[in-house]
RNA sequence: GGCGACAUAGCCAAGUGGCUAAGGCACGAGUCUGCAAAACUCUGAUCCCCGGUUCGAAUCCGGGUGUCGCCUCCA
């Protein structure tokens, strides 16, 4: 298994620390308001990380984190005149309601800042007897920089250059511009918590480190986060960490590239960030995910309106023809474990899995797979006529199964497949202003003309739904009709 | 300015030294159909440019051009 290491900036075998055991923290979110679909996507590269490892039978421990105090949060909650951590305690309830929406693997730990005090004045008070941090007279500590000689390693940079780059004054107290804050004495309003320092609060980065030397050890096997944290916050939690301990902190640096909207970066002040709710509210959780995992974890992905619109489709065409399975199986008694066609597709839908995602997680070439799993069922359903239909059965019953019992890792087909179309056709419907009552009345007016012969009627009733958005389908069961957005992204 | 990434068909996107360069969207043709639709079949790229290494490079190295990210809070 390979994975890429943000360290090395290469791919690198995957050996864990321990045989059989994999540590892995990631950065999660501070909570100042609704999360957006750049944190759902780091949620769910991380859960498909942590739930391949598992499937391929590593004992996996996953921490995540939730900065719950920090200038923005204590920012807001004096805005809306509430007490900080009672304000983060809020947004962290409402991420949670979104990430369960998403149906996305929880972390089996979720630490927060505020609990862990007491272990980070500790630490940091280790980190100032060590000579690796000095507080000032005002009462903050910071970090000594020049006293880590690794400093720059993670992300590349050199110390000197940092600190000619540095563009902020020198804060008081403050000895070396690239030195940062590891506990920030509070100003008047602020929460705060006692000291050796005085009343303060912990700075962003120590709380990681902290959070982690204490659910998972000194050193762990993969630290991820969005790749906007590897500098400074990556570098700053291994600085801190390494300096304590003397011990290498992080096996394997990963890091999950951004979300940009149509061409920008997302962000409050372009009023283009889209929040998981948001997303919710016009996709399945399932199509969200499709699109989040469509490209590799590690790229940024540039979303286009019509990327939610095309996955809606591919999922829809997955989720029709795995309709069309389980008919087709169930009708002939398909038996998975029975004889099977001896076609490579039916046979090889695990080890294509484990090949691409053992090759550093590359869910972009999995859920490729799909089309070419799904296509392959479809004909065999449209050719069951030649060949022994039994054989048959029990080859599409193997495929789903096997399709199944993996891609539920990356968290899809998880619904019943008329119920993921009932529903899909019903938000469309809502989208496109129609009432299925008028459909059907179409329809039978339609098939009344047909009956008669007259197809020019036939044919107008038809282009005009198809101008409203609605495709009618005549097979031999009588037509039916099917939401024209679903097949043709235009 | 410093550091780093990326550049593959009209668009999105795999591929990291060697079978015919995955898959999707769009386009076109076909099977089916009263005609359609859905489904299926067929159809498209010398991989930004120049040079080098090699029997062999989209893939490695050097140079150029372009796009983007980070260097300030950010998943």
């Amino acid at each position: 298994m390979k994975i890429t290491n943000s360290m090395s900036g290469k791919k690198e075998e995957f050996v864990p620390l321990k045989k059989g055991e994999v540590k892995i923290y990631a950065c999660g979110v501070t909570v100042y308001d609704l999360s957006h679909i750049g944190h759902a996507r780091q949620a769910i590269v991380y859960a498909m990380i942590t739930d391949y490892l598992r499937y391929r039978g590593y004992n996996v421990t996953y921490v995540r984190n939730y900065t719950d105090v920090d200038d923005k949060i204590i920012n807001k909650a004096n805005q809306l005149g509430k007490n900080a951590l009672e304000f983060s305690k809020e947004q962290i309830i409402e991420t949670e309601k979104d990430m369960k929406d998403l149906h996305v693997t929880e972390a089996d730990i979720k630490t927060k800042a505020s609990e862990y005090i007491p272990q980070i004045i500790k630490f940091v008070d280790e980190l100032i007897k060590k000579g690796h941090a000095y507080s000032t007279e005002k009462g903050d500590v910071y970090f000594s920089v020049k006293s880590f000689k690794d400093y720059g390693k993670l992300s590349h940079r050199k110390v000197e250059e940092l600190r000619n780059g540095v563009r902020i004054e020198l804060e008081e107290g403050k000895k070396d511009p690239v030195d940062f804050a590891l506990w920030k004495s509070a100003k008047p309003g602020e929460i705060y918590w006692e000291s050796p320092w005085g009343k303060g609060r912990p700075g962003w980065h120590i709380e990681c480190s902290v959070m982690i030397l204490n659910t998972l050890g000194e050193t762990i096997d993969i630290h991820g986060g969005g790749r906007d944290l590897l500098f400074p916050h990556h570098e700053n939690e291994l600085a801190q960490s390494e300096s304590l301990t003397d011990k290498p902190f992080a096996k394997y640096w990963s890091h999950c590239g951004l979300i940009k909207i149509n061409g920008e970066k997302m962000s409050k002040s372009l009023g283009n960030s889209l929040s998981i709710r948001e997303a919710l509210n016009s996709y399945n959780y399932e199509v969200i995910k499709y699109v989040m995992l469509s490209k590799h974890y590690s790229s940024d992905i540039d979303i286009h309106d019509s990327d939610f619109q095309i996955a809606d489709g591919h999922m829809y065409y997955f989720y029709s023809t795995i309709r069309d399975i389980q008919e087709f199986t169930k009708k002939y008694n398909g038996d998975g474990t029975a004889e099977i066609l001896k076609d490579e597709i039916p046979n090889n839908i695990i080890t294509k899995f484990i090949d691409a995602m053992d090759d550093d997680f590359n869910s972009a070439v999995v859920l490729s797979n799909l089309h070419v799993f799904f296509k392959y069922a479809n004909n065999l359903i449209k050719t069951a006529g030649k060949t022994n239909k039994q054989i048959i059965a029990n080859t599409l019953d193997k495929e789903l199964k096997d399709i199944k019992s993996v891609y539920k890792i990356l968290g899809l087909f998880e619904q019943d497949p008329n119920e993921f179309i009932l529903k899909m056709k019903e938000k469309y419907l809502k989208k496109l202003n129609i009432d299925e009552k008028y459909i059907e009345e179409q329809i039978y007016k339609r098939t009344e003309a047909k009956k008669n012969k007259d197809y020019e009627t036939a044919d107008n009733i038809r282009s005009e739904l198809a101008e409203k958005g609605i495709i009618l389908n005549d097979t031999k069961d009588g037509t039916v009709w099917d939401i024209k957005a679903l097949y043709n992204s235009n």
